[in-house]
DNA sequence: AATGAATGAGACTTCATTCAT
DNA sequence: TATGAATGAAGTCTCATTCAT
């Protein structure tokens, strides 16, 4: 019983750290880019010196590929826990979600832009995250349409849509786009925002014909 | 006549080795990034000794800036090119166009990562061009909606939904989702991809109602 | 009484590493003039690789504000140091002091010559050091003035002029004036210097007038 | 007669575009100091190109010996040009001279400063021009010595001391003390320094004895 | 396990000099 | 003879990584 308490507290002390760099390293990527964050910098964050980094991590893009990991299993959660059985709900939530956390949006540019530069970026964010999401999405779809609860478009096409609008949602709004005000109205909110989206992919831009 | 002449000669000169280099930058920033490729490298490709490259770029930030602004003429050219008066049209012809070159693509994503830690790339790039895009494609919106040939949404989020739908879909080309095939079809085309987004965005997901 | 303790080992330590580079820079700037010493042979001379250096000082421009740090302490130490209550001791004193160390002499001819292109040099070694050290021989002279040692010459003039005589005699030395034997007589000693420029500052070249 | 004519031509035009080349580098190294001047900005300011310079200097080394050479042959017949038949005048004289022109004082401080750096600065203007100057007045103060209108100090020890005078309010001025007002009144002027400077080492600084 | 000083490879940049036009 | 683009050596500085304490 003894040895493998200490183990598993010495685990525990380990895990504690680990999460204290990465989020640490996560701040100053997010704010610096990959590039530009020093791990001197990060060290300091985390109020570690730079030499217990590498007790925890062998080298700078690890560091990444751990924040990756951290966001990777947080997007996937997220997008997991949403519970709609209509897909206006599910949409506007998908949509909604994505535009809360500023240092979350630069993050996930980060990983899109690191992605092909950082094979395990790729791996672990992109392909373990976000292909799974589209992937799970493109099923619901399948479903609904099964259901006859949405249109007979071809699932796949449309999972990378919504994927692809809200990823670039995320871009727009990392790029100060979203303070505009038009109008004269209030600037967007996300909320606002989520459910205009969601009605555009839902009834389409087509006017209304006829009598309808 | 003469002078004119021969500084318009030179002038000429003076612009071919510019394009020379930033043809160059071009590559090897779309293949390593900003940070991570060299002047080195950079004037090698471009058969040029380093400090030629100083003879007409002033550091490493204006070569990336003269990209930014070779690309965000190209952009705003070609969709300024666009001719449509029905709304299908020109979202086939939106969507389809920014699925073309894999460096144009790659090159966007340096942009849009680059753009909030560099504020030359904001303002050429973003400002200049993806917003004034943006902005065009609001009023044409706008006009849609007046004659009737668009349901009536509000325009600007239509406008900022296809934009970033457009930019989302370069994001996943360029982490290699398109060369995922699905069903046993062969790996998406652009165009097939442009003309099914453009029918989602265009009559909606929601199934067909009463007898329709 | 730990933490103090340790502490104070560590700045002691580096306190100790800059006064090692210090001395090496010192060396260099004396021998080859700011500009054509390099970091690295400074960090040679120090034994030290070239980044250690730049974890003590932020560039080569802090290296020479360190130097000049230094010697404006030795020199404003060594002035105020000087106890005399005569204006003949004084004045040997001041003169002879200024002949001593070659490198000295040398770093104070690059101080003088970089204090105009140089903001630090210019407050640290000009301002805080020469400027002062004018001052306080002004008061001096001033007082004894006062008491009748001296004849009532403005001042500020008599403390320019023995400044400006030994300062210039320091660039005489250094450009190799003194290496010169005069009338077969052995080069000039610092002490003689001193004592036959004393001599004239006090008695004047004037001839004797009258019976005298 | 034609061939000399047109050598005596090119000849002139030689020396004419080595003047002008002379007076530009005058400037930017009496501006820059000679590491910091660039041999670009040099011919920018003769209105010429780079390479033009190399026609006519070997190398930047060669800018300076040329400068120091004018500046050589100016300072020597400027003193030759002093006619003073008591040692008051020619005191005044040698002393007002050197306080003149700002560039002219900032270029005496780059020689000194540069001469134990440059072999052809320290022979062009140092041994050919300084020492020669000092020999000279140390011959003048021998004679007036002889004629009885001078104490009988050592004279070369007083021509080196005059001589160190005049360098070092040479430096003083350029350090910018002179811009300092006294007591409320103006800010020297170089003919009042002059003059009280000249009473000084004239009729020095002891106090007058008995019933003077 | 923590520290942080030391390292050194390598990046960007400058600039005196050359040479084809 | 004048030009100025090209060169490349050399300089300053940064920073991820190591290792003795």
């Amino acid at each position: 019983m003894l040895a493998p308490q200490a183990q598993t507290r010495r685990e525990r002390r380990i895990a504690e750290r680990q999460a204290q760099i990465l989020e640490a390293a996560a701040i100053e990527f997010s704010q610096k880019g990959y590039g530009r964050a020093t791990t001197r910098e990060i060290a300091a964050r985390a109020d570690l010196s730079e030499g217990t980094l590498y007790n925890y991590f062998n080298n700078k893009q690890d560091l990444l590929s751990g924040v990756a990991r951290t966001f990777a299993d947080d997007i996937t959660q997220k997008i997991a826990a949403i519970e709609a059985d209509n897909i206006e709900d599910m949409m506007t939530q998908l949509l909604t979600d994505r535009f809360s956390s500023g240092r979350e949006r630069r993050l996930f540019m980060l990983f899109l832009y690191e992605a092909p530069l950082n094979p395990d970026v790729q791996r672990i964010y992109v392909q373990e995250a976000l292909y799974r999401i589209i992937d799970a999405t493109e099923e619901r779809f399948r479903q609904l349409i099964a259901s006859g609860a949405m249109r007979p478009v071809d699932p796949a096409t449309a999972a990378q849509a919504i994927s692809a609008t809200i990823m670039g949602f995320g871009a727009l709004f990392e790029l100060g786009r979203h303070a505009r005000s038009k109008n004269g109205k209030e600037p967007f909110s996300a909320q606002t925002m989520g459910q205009e989206v969601t009605d555009l992919f839902f009834n389409g831009m087509r006017p209304a014909q006829d009598g309808n």
